[in-house]
DNA sequence: CGAGTATAGCTTGTATACAAGAAATAACTA
DNA sequence: TAGTTATTTCTTGTATACAAGCTATACTCG
C-alpha cells in the first residue's frame, strides 16, 4: 500500500485499474517485459485513456512497470541480480519486524499469529501449495503487523506483494513446503518466548534463503517461460 | 528514485514537475497540509492540468502527498507516531548499508566516502548548518551505494528524502551539528576498518536518536508554525 | 433566531482532440 | 542487393472540453 489506498472504501478509477493491471502482473497474466498499450487497455477495460495513464504512472511509481519517454510503458523485468537485492532486502524487512513482534506482541496479535500458523499447517498437510501460498501470505503480515510500527509493515508488504510472483514459483520446489513449514514454527516459538533477535536471525534466514533458491532456480533455466526479457537498463 | 528517472536524462514534464513540487515541500514552502490546487500549480507553472496531476499521483504513491478523491490534494502531514516510526525504518536501513558496506566497499568508494566525509568537516568548522545539511545527504549516499545494494540504496535514498524537511530542523538544535559529525566519524572509521556490526550499530544510534530527538522537538511544539495540520485519517 | 435544505459555484475526474516524436516501411542510390 | 534516407503511420504527451461531486452560501421553515 503505497498511501493510495486509505482504506477509505473510496478510490478513484485510476485506482481500481491500477489494482488490476498489478494483479494481472502478479499472475504472470502480463509476464515481464510486456508492453502495455494504452490504448489497447483502455478499449479492453472500457474507459479512455487518462485513467490507464494514471495507473500505469502509479505502478512505474511502484517499481512494476517501466515508463520510457515517447516509447510507452513495460513491465518491469527484473534480472536476477536485483531480485536477489531485493530479496536481501525483504529478509531484513521481516528480521525487523519479527524482533519488534517478539518485543511488542499483543495477545490478539499472539493470536491471530498462531491461528495463521495453524491454517498453513493445515495446508501443507493437505499438501495444497496453492492453498499454503495464500496463506503464508496471512502468516507473514500477522508478522508485519505485530511489529507496531505501521509504516514498517506497509513497507514490508508493499515489497512482499512485488515479490509474490518470484515466490510463487518458489513453492514447487520438492519439499520446500515442509521446510517452509517448521521454519515458521521456529519462528512462531522464537516471537512468543519475547526472543527477538532469535526471531529475527530465523525469519532473515528463512527468507534469503528464498531469494538464492530463486537464483539457482532462473540459473538453471536461461530464461523464464513466456519472458520476452526486455533490458532495463 | 522510484524508478521514474531511469538516469538517461530525459524525462517526462510531469517528472519534471514532481521534482520541482516535491523540492518545495522539501524546502518548506509548501509546508504539511497544505491544499495543492491543480487550476493554480498549472497556471504557476504555465503548463495544463494534465501533467501537474500526473505528478501529484506520483507524489502521491511516494507519499509525500494525500489525494482524496474528489476532494484534491494535500501536502501529506506526517503525524508524529508515524514519522517516529518512519525514522525507525531508516535506523535500520542505513544499518544495513553499513553493515554491507564495511563488507563490500571498493577503494573507489572508500575515497568518495572520506571525500564526502571531509566535505562535512569543512562545513562544521565553517558552523554552516545549511552546506553540513547539502554535505550530510552526499555522506550517506556515499553508504548507501557501497552496499553494492542498489535497490537497498534506491529505497535508502527514498526515504532518506521523504524524511528530509524533518532532518533540516535537526541541525537548528544545539551542537548537533558537531555530534553529527562526530558520529558520523566513528561510522566512517568502522566501515574502513571493515567492522560490519560496529558500522550497523552505530549508523542505527545515529539516525534513531534524529528521530527521537525529532519527537521532542514536535512535543513541546503543539503545531508547527505555519503548518494547517489536516488529519490524514 | 437556529437548523436544515436547496442551489450555485468551483474543483476534481474522465473523455476527447491535437501535437510531437519514435518506429517501421518504402523508395532511392551506390 | 545492401545500405541509407525519407515518409508514413502509430503511439505517447499535453491541452481542452465536459461531467460529476463536494463545499459553501443563501434561503426557507419551524
Amino acid at each position: 500500500m503505497n498511501g493510495s489506498n486509505d482504506g477509505s472504501g473510496q478510490m478513484r478509477r485510476s485506482e481500481q485499474l491500477r489494482d488490476a493491471i498489478e494483479e494481472r502482473i502478479a499472475t504472470g497474466a502480463y509476464p515481464p517485459g510486456q508492453r502495455l498499450d494504452e490504448t489497447e487497455l483502455a478499449t479492453e477495460f472500457g474507459v479512455s485513456r487518462t485513467p490507464i495513464r494514471e495507473a500505469l504512472i502509479q505502478l512505474n511509481s511502484a517499481g512494476l512497470v517501466v515508463m520510457r519517454p515517447r516509447r510507452g510503458a513495460l513491465v518491469a523485468s527484473i534480472e536476477p541480480r536485483r531480485l536477489c537485492e531485493m530479496f536481501e532486502l525483504m529478509a531484513e524487512l521481516e528480521a525487523m519486524c519479527g524482533r519488534l513482534a517478539a518485543r511488542r506482541l499483543s495477545p490478539a496479535e499472539q493470536e491471530r499469529l498462531l491461528a495463521a500458523h495453524g491454517a498453513c499447517e493445515q495446508a501443507r498437510n493437505a499438501g495444497d501449495p496453492d492453498a499454503y501460498f495464500r496463506l503464508n501470505e496471512q502468516f507473514h503480515q500477522s508478522i508485519y503487523g505485530a511489529s507496531h510500527n505501521e509504516f514498517l509493515a506497509e513497507q514490508a508488504l508493499q515489497l512482499h506483494r512485488r515479490l509474490r510472483p518470484y515466490r510463487r514459483l518458489q513453492l514447487r520446489v520438492r519439499d520446500r513446503l515442509k521446510v517452509s513449514f517448521s521454519e515458521h514454527d521456529a519462528v512462531v516459538r522464537a516471537i512468543v518466548a519475547g526472543e527477538g533477535d532469535r526471531a529475527a536471525e530465523l525469519l532473515r534466514s528463512h527468507v534469503v534463503v528464498q531469494g538464492e533458491r530463486f537464483a539457482d532456480l532462473i540459473a538453471s533455466l536461461s530464461q523464464l517461460p513466456s519472458a520476452p526479457t526486455e533490458k532495463t537498463a
